[in-house]
DNA sequence: ATACCTGCAAAGTATTTGCACGAAA
DNA sequence: TTTCGTGCAAATACTTTGCAGGTAT
């Protein structure tokens, strides 16, 4: 998705069609998250939002990210010891790159593997210490139990 | 590695290279993370040891495990929220499976993309609904300032 | 002997929740 | 009008830290 316009008003009318009221809060944090590349926090969220409307709650910023990540529009990139990112102008599964430094993260293209490593860190300079491929599903025994 | 007492030694050996005293709670925390292969988290490992040393603490578990992962014996796989995870008889990338319903995990071998998702349904009886593939390192910017 | 490690309890973080009020539908 | 969302503050969950005492080298 390269139209953040287009991207905002999909995730407002997904809103709408699940029954939720389109507060100002959720509203501007939709906007927010449609418009945002840089894979923000919910600290970077808060911020952003709270210029137009200085009073919005922390937990409500935490309320509404989950609230559009349960229903698919805002992926989620999480990482141990909180300080999650979240992202709401593309939500197919794609590769990371994080910096473990200055935390940056920036998208990237599925391709081969190993062989991966290699063009990312030609293609975007970074240099890969690690990397991090986790498969999310039902075992079998859980698929058994519905 | 398929053997855990030679895991266990190895560990061993490279905590005293680095000067670590191996205390017997720091060994025996060595020693399950050695033998796991259910990629335990701290609360886990906590329990396992304690049937040998009741009076452990769960800060010592926290303080060796994090040893043993910044030496790069142990890894972490980390989800938000905390409950991370930790694998110490294997320590080469390699892809997981992690059931979202019972947290089990299963380590699988690395091949394909898309293709390997297909592969890795037939192969376990999971329904993989989603994947996570993150690269870790430092970016350019980060690079230039040591 | 002494530097490092441990247990305990307290402090931190990140996130979630209860509740009374207010606003969207 | 009525239901749902919000702000606030307190609670929770996980992890880290300070300190006094103990132990591996």
């Amino acid at each position: 998705m390269r139209n953040p316009e287009k991207r905002f008003e999909q995730i407002l009318s997904r809103l709408k069609a699940k029954k939720h009221k389109l507060t100002p809060q959720l509203i501007a944090i939709a906007k927010i998250l449609a418009e945002s590349d840089d894979h923000p926090d919910i600290e970077t969220i808060y911020n952003r939002v709270r210029t137009d409307f200085p009073r919005m709650s922390l937990a409500t910023v935490y309320r509404n990210v989950m609230v559009m990540k349960s229903m698919g529009d805002v992926l989620e990139i999480g990482f141990p010891g909180g300080g999650n990112r979240y992202e709401g102008n593309r939500v197919d599964p794609h590769p990371h790159a994080v910096c473990e430094r200055c935390r940056k993260i920036i998208d990237l293209e599925t391709g081969g593997m190993a062989e991966f490593v290699k063009s990312i860190e030609r293609d975007t300079g970074f240099a890969i210490t690690k990397h991090r491929l986790d498969f999310f599903g039902l075992c079998p025994d859980c698929r058994n139990r519905q």
